[in-house]
RNA sequence: GCGCCUGUGGCUCAGCUGGAUAGAGCAGUGGACUUCGAAUCCAAAGGUCGUAGGUUCGAAUCCUACCAGGCGCACCA
């Protein structure tokens, strides 16, 4: 059992003595089926037992079994009072017990973690950036996503490999290879001072622009595709140069976000890995051949189309590349579960991804998820990379920087001679506000960004976390040049009892978080745990209290902070002593 | 046309494995800094939970139809 579920055996050690009292009340014998809810004021208890479904068996009213049971129940570890509220037996937790339970074990880092993915691994592809243009808030959702999921992951037990698969050939990449071949001077990064992705991007725009007037273009375009497929020599130095500018490029974002791979794939590598397994597959009769030999997989009767999946040249396409680099994965790491970041434009392609693997013979097909996100659109409409009408993810944290730069400056918490220090707080406070607007939505809907109005410092944001916890860092800070006491027998009051009481609750939280595949509760969570905890604050002295007043309240302040020091490194934001 | 996703106060969103008075934040209104950090706190105001049916003791939550928006439905990626 894990050490931080304190839910999990206080529900169970109920169950045991309701089935006892249901039977000796009126025999009625189990098994029974038992609704936990958590009630809607903590006032009227911190856990509830719905009596609802023992009314039929018993025929007597909920309320009536409710108050039956209250009174027949005996004392269970843990529990300070069990109480009838309707139709619902509430239970009121004893704030000793929690703060026993918690207040020590909330300083260590792995708090409310679980076991369940003990032994287990998890492959985690997120990013997966085409190397044509700049990452723009788009990708910067996908990012922090796929960030935030690892962590979570970990927190469970798994042991999580994060991969990145690089789109860095097709088309699309020849685009701005040919419009920089033709019209790029032999400009370079340093030459021009622009970041590697930027100065590619750019050259996809001006393709862009130049191709609507001059159609010969993407007949350039189409040759310089089959010249580099047929690894002509000059294009494949020009493509290898462009790329790593590129890479170079996101690299710098991605440290300065935080993401990071343990593997990095490229399409370019695998992107014709998928025909044997076609092949090997029509050897066993599982695809049909078309008129003109292209192969094809029929799906229509799981409601999907038939899908082509080797054109009737011989050569792959989007779905073969997908199926190759899929089972290279599961041979490269054995994977148990394997989530794909990538947006919900692909959910089709995913399902019949899947499901071609499943009918393939490949039975680890079941351990593959697609996580699917919304896009993000401006109050204009979509973002376009071709016509520039995107928000750079680059030019977005500089702005938030410069934004909390002036707040922090505004404030006079640093002293002249800490600029750096001011910079590098800037920093985090900015990325905070961005990382927690974007987390904070659930995934699965499309999210709208307006640039002037999304992002604050105020209210439910990244900042107000950040700020509460560099608040108790400041009274643990005070606390050093005061006496404190001890806090046994310290009489909690309800504020704290209900803060001790959602400190307990993180573990499940967490694992809450990890079934949906979503970040955003947590965010909520964090956010609420805050709100009371600087409602209590206003509300009660610490540091001007007594001595043994003072330990207990600042022991409660520092699991407060720990804890929201642990909920913002999974959502990827720096807690903060000072900003 | 078919499939998937979304539709909750002026705005951005929680809540959606059915349950106890539908919650926050922003904006706007009125208060609280001689007090441990006011990026804070408090108060009032603001909603027929897209529409119409249905299932249920009970529906924002489940089912059906419809409406609106998004995304897909290539021998593109």
């Amino acid at each position: 059992m894990d050490r931080d579920d304190l839910f999990g055996p206080l529900r169970e050690a109920i169950e045991a003595g309701a089935a006892q009292a249901l039977g000796s009340l009126y025999g009625l014998e189990g098994p029974f089926h038992y609704k936990f809810e958590t009630p809607p004021d903590p006032a009227m208890g911190h856990l509830a037992l719905a009596c609802f479904p023992f009314a039929k068996a018993a025929k007597t009213g909920p309320p009536i079994i409710a108050q039956a049971l209250a009174q027949a129940l005996g004392s269970i570890n843990g529990l300070a009072e069990a109480r009838a509220v309707g139709p619902y037996l509430n239970f009121f937790l004893s704030p000793r017990y929690l703060a026993d339970r918690l207040l020590t074990s909330a300083l260590m880092p792995d708090f409310g973690n679980s076991s369940q993915g003990k032994g287990q691994r998890l492959l985690l592809e997120y990013s997966s950036p085409n190397t044509n243009k700049p990452l723009h808030l788009g990708h910067g959702r996908n990012n922090l996503l796929g960030m935030a999921l690892a962590n979570l992951s970990e927190t469970q037990g798994f042991e999580v490999i994060k991969v990145n698969l690089v789109n860095d050939r097709g088309i699309h990449i020849c685009k701005s290879m040919l419009a920089y071949q033709t019209f790029g001077q032999s400009e370079t990064p340093e030459s021009s001072g622009l970041k590697g992705d930027k100065l590619v991007g750019k050259y996809y725009v001006e393709y862009d622009k130049r191709s609507k007037l001059d159609p010969r273009l993407e007949d350039q375009a189409a040759q310089m595709l089959r010249d580099w497929e047929a690894e002509v020599p000059e294009v494949r130095s020009l493509w290898r140069t462009m790329n790593d500018w590129v890479l170079a490029g996101f690299q710098e974002t991605y440290d300065r976000l935080g993401c990071q791979f343990d593997q990095l794939y490229f399409e370019s590598e695998t992107y014709q890995s998928g025909r044997e397994i076609v092949l090997k597959a029509q050897a066993e009769g599982r695809v049909e051949v078309e008129d003109n030999g292209a192969l094809s997989i029929d799906l229509t009767d799981i409601g999907l189309d038939k899908k082509i999946l080797l054109r009737g040249d011989g050569t792959s396409m989007y779905i073969t590349q997908d199926l190759g680099t899929t089972v290279k994965k599961y041979a490269d790491f054995y994977f148990d579960h394997h989530f794909f970041v990538v947006g919900n434009e692909q959910d089709y392609h995913f399902k019949v991804l899947f499901e071609v693997l499943k009918r393939f013979g490949y039975d680890w097909a079941a351990r593959l998820e697609h996580l699917s996100y919304g896009m993000i659109t401006l109050p204009e409409g979509k973002m376009k990379s071709r016509e520039g009408t995107v928000v750079d993810l680059d030019d977005l944290l500089d702005e938030m920087k410069a934004l909390a730069q002036t707040e922090i400056e505004s404030r006079e918490i640093f002293g002249p001679k800490e600029q750096d220090l001011i910079g590098a707080t800037a920093e985090w406070v900015g990325q905070g506000a961005v990382k927690y607007f974007i987390l904070k939505s659930g995934a699965a809907r499309e999210m709208q960004f307006n640039p002037k109005e999304s992002l604050s410092f105020d209210g439910q944001t990244g900042p107000y976390l950040q700020y509460t916890h560099a608040r108790i860092s400041s009274l643990a800070k005070r606390a050093q040049e005061v006496e404190l006491g001890s806090k046994e027998g310290y009489a909690w009051s309800g504020q704290e009892t209900e803060l001790l009481v959602q400190l307990g609750r993180f573990y499940e939280l967490l694992q809450f978080c990890f079934s949906e595949r979503n970040p955003a509760p947590l965010c909520t969570y964090l956010y609420e745990l805050a709100r009371n905890y600087n409602k209590y604050y206003y509300d009660q002295p610490v540091l001007k209290a007594e001595p043994n007043e003072r330990r207990a309240r600042l022991d409660l302040g520092l699991a407060v902070q720990a804890v929201l020091a642990k909920g913002l490194k999974i959502l990827g934001i720096e807690p903060l002593k000072r900003m």
